[in-house]
DNA sequence: AACCTGACTTCGG
DNA sequence: TCCGAAGCCAGGT
């Protein structure tokens, strides 16, 4: 089992985020392996996010809504999430319980 | 090994 | 809802 570095696990993780759904940054270093490394996805977005061709829209706050601010990325952010079908309201905000990904394993919790 | 960096998160008010 | 303060951390330098 070749070892993996918290940094491809949340590179794995956001991939499998689904056309029309979105996590928060926090979940996803939770799935990665530390609940505590939320700003690390900050990182891993910033550094592979392009380069990797990472869905990079769909990752959102804890809170539900889109933290880039207008006129530096929140315009883009929120055309690609309403083009694949997730409403964002005009202050950024989404709502979790519609549009939050839930991994396949935990369906069958 | 110390220090810096963030598109964060949680909590109190 | 909004704001500030404090906590947290892997990876790059």
């Amino acid at each position: 089992m070749p070892k993996h570095t918290f940094t491809e696990e949340v590179i794995e993780i956001i991939r499998e985020i689904p056309a029309g759904k979105v996590s928060s940054y926090g979940r996803i270093a939770a799935f990665s392996g530390n609940a505590r490394a939320a700003r690390q996805v900050v990182r891993v977005l910033h550094t592979y996010g392009e380069k990797e061709g990472l869905p990079w829209w769909r990752v959102i706050n804890a809170a539900g809504q889109i933290v880039l601010k207008p006129g530096n990325g929140f315009e883009e952010q929120r055309d690609l999430l309403e083009a694949e079908g997730v409403e964002v309201s005009s202050k950024g905000w989404i709502k979790l319980n519609q549009f939050l990904w839930q991994p396949d394993w935990m369906d069958e919790l």
